[in-house]
DNA sequence: GCAATACGTTAGCGAGCACTAACGTATTTG
DNA sequence: CAAATACGTTAGTGCTCGCTAACGTATTGC
C-alpha cells in the first residue's frame, strides 16, 4: 500500500479528496472541477485508493467515488507521527514572536 | 518560494526536519543519519530552504542549519487549511466506528 | 441492435526528482 | 604554505510523475 501523506501530498489529489470529503461523487463530476483529461482524473483516483484514502462503488454505468474515513485516519496519525513535540514547541515560539512584534 | 507541504513530504526531508527540530546540525552530522551521499543532503537542505523552512548559519568553515519556526508555522496552516472540518468530521466518524467494534 | 455515455487502461512523452561522481571554494590545522 | 576539512555546485543518469491521446469495455437510451 502506497504513503498516505504522499499520495495526499499532490496539489490535484489534495483537491479531490477535499471534494469527495463534501459529497460522494462520479469521475465525470470530479473531472469537470478540473482543466486535465478524465483519464487524469482517473490515475488520480486510483492513486488515492491504492493509498487506501477512496473507494469506489459501481452504480450502473458510473462508478461512485468515496472517501474512506479509514484511510484519512491514518493519513492523520501519519501527520502527528510526523508533527513531534519539539515542532510544536517552535512554532509556538513563532507565534509568541509574532505576538510581540 | 516552493510549496511548503510538497518539500516537507519527501521521506528523507521530513526526517531532515526531524533532526533539525530536535537541534541544529552541520551537514555532515546529518548526513551521518543517511546512507546516501552529502551531496544528496546538501539538495534536500537546498529545497527546504527555498521553501523558506530552514537556514544555514555560516561558522567557521562549516554551516549550521536550523529550522525556521515562521516556515513551519507556514506549513502548519497549509495542513490546516487542507484538514476542513468536513474531513474531521470523517475522521470522527472513523473513530466512532473503532470505538463500536 | 446501435449510438451514446461512463469509465478503465495503456503507450508514450516531457519534465522533474533523487541521486552519485567529480570538481571547485573557503577555512582550519599542522 | 600545504594537507585536510566542510561544504556548495554541476553534469549526468535512471526513474518516477503527471499528463494526453487512443482504444477497449460495460451500461443505458432510443
Amino acid at each position: 500500500m502506497i504513503d498516505p501523506l504522499s499520495a495526499a501530498a499532490e496539489p490535484s489529489r489534495r483537491r479531490i479528496l477535499q471534494l469527495l470529503a463534501a459529497r460522494s461523487m462520479t469521475v465525470t463530476e470530479i473531472a469537470a472541477e478540473f482543466t486535465v483529461t478524465r483519464s487524469a482524473i482517473s490515475q488520480h483516483l486510483l492513486v488515492l485508493a491504492e493509498a487506501g484514502l477512496v473507494e469506489a462503488e459501481k452504480v450502473g454505468r458510473q462508478r461512485i467515488y468515496r472517501v474512506l474515513p479509514g484511510g484519512l485516519q491514518r493519513l492523520q496519525a501519519e501527520i502527528d507521527r510526523f508533527w513531534t513535540r519539539e515542532l510544536d514547541q517552535l512554532v509556538d515560539d513563532a507565534h509568541t514572536i509574532r505576538r510581540d512584534s
